[in-house]
DNA sequence: GATAGTTTCATACACACGTTTGAAATGCAA
DNA sequence: TTGCATTTCAAACGTGTGTATGAAACTATC
């Protein structure tokens, strides 16, 4: 057997184990006995457990990154230079969220795991998401530039609240349709997809003076 | 010693040291060792290292979600049974947000442990939060009554995004700041109140056509 | 087909973990 | 003080873990 079958095979084994029963319950003998090689072979291959994980999580999250930003460039091309703030934040959440709801969501083994890696965020897989800051500066970069009356602390904000949106929902989709009584369909990834990137967009273009300060009432305590 | 200093003595240890390096490096003999008390403690007087966190976790989270029924209840009883949609959902998420950021927020162990717990997510507390659903349909009943117009729908919807705009916050508090670089003023609470509640109260109340179905355009692939 | 390099394999190591045990100490009521 | 229940303690148990080892099997090159 060729060196690379044992190694994707462990790959393959191993995302679809981790995706299944979480990081916590999943143990490398687990992963060898699916993958049907010898124990020694994630070492040999990887180095260490943690270092199969981390080469898990960067392909996949590489290749949502790189599909953001394809999304972006193609948003900016039309624009000539300037992208629509709504393109540039279906650019943002698009990827993810058709990635990991929607129809593959089940059959998928990477959108699996990648929301079981958004809510357990083990150690080797946080080490990497905080590299990420680089990435999300291209869209920063991207929403002055179509929307340059606005100051940099708002564009932070509202980046900010499209991914949370974005992620929580994934996170919490199983909770969001109990509480809903299935009301809400998880399904429909566009649909989600179209209420994220509306209210990010209202988030960053309303009321400018609501925006920067709102009196607001102060709760009763 | 009296059983109760034993018991307290444990908690207060556990809760410092899962706040200070999280639930996945600490184990029961670090928290005994802090606690001065014998390792055989824990499992007398808890029964066992998750009935410990569970413990951890319900006391903190109950407080939480007292506060937030009083803010509700306040908020009802002034507006005659109908409160203000931005007050109700000023009471959702002001005390977790209150309680996690904010000048306290670095001193306060219970504030720091249940960041962890957000961050986290260990099996323990998870099963917990599952049964947090109750918690929330009281806030759904007070949205309907709050704003009858709206679909129930809709109301879930903005109801997610509003915990997902202050959990994701919570979680993510340094990677903002960093990908900020300082300029997003995360010790500045009530003006992420007044930020999480504008954004929340727009995506409920925000232009009718947009919130059903945004046509929008299908974003290039 | 001999040789060097690569990959597999069974096995064991070393250890950290949560939990259990049974005796000793302590508290407390009669 | 006696007797009984509660609490503490040191020690060990048993298990599951990631990793290391060294020999065997395999592969490719000459």
């Amino acid at each position: 057997m060729s060196s690379d079958q044992t190694r994707s095979a462990i790959l393959a084994a191993a995302e679809r184990l981790y995706a299944d029963r979480g990081f916590g319950d999943v143990t490398l003998r687990d992963i060898v006995a699916e993958a049907k090689v010898n124990l020694a072979a994630v070492n040999y291959h990887f180095g260490s457990k943690d270092e199969l994980i981390a080469e898990l999580f960067v392909t996949r999250s590489l290749a949502t990154n790189r599909e953001r930003l394809n999304e972006l460039k193609a948003a900016e091309e039309e624009g000539g230079g300037r992208a629509r703030i709504e393109q540039i934040f279906r650019a943002l959440v698009g990827p993810t969220l058709r990635g990991c709801l929607g129809p593959d969501s089940e059959g998928s083994t990477a959108a699996r795991f990648m929301i079981r890696a958004s809510i357990e965020s083990v150690p080797p897989i946080r080490r990497i998401k905080n590299r990420e800051v680089d990435h999300l500066r291209r869209f920063i970069a991207a929403m002055r530039r179509s929307m340059p009356g606005r100051g940099d602390v708002e564009l932070y904000w509202a980046l900010n609240f499209a991914l949370a949106m974005s992620h929580h929902t994934i996170r919490e989709k199983e909770r969001l349709t109990k509480l809903s009584e299935g009301q809400c369909d998880l399904n429909d990834v566009e649909g989600i997809i179209d209420r994220v990137v509306s209210v990010s967009v209202m988030a960053l273009a309303g009321d400018e003076t609501k925006a920067k300060k709102t009196p607001g009432k102060v709760a009763a305590r």
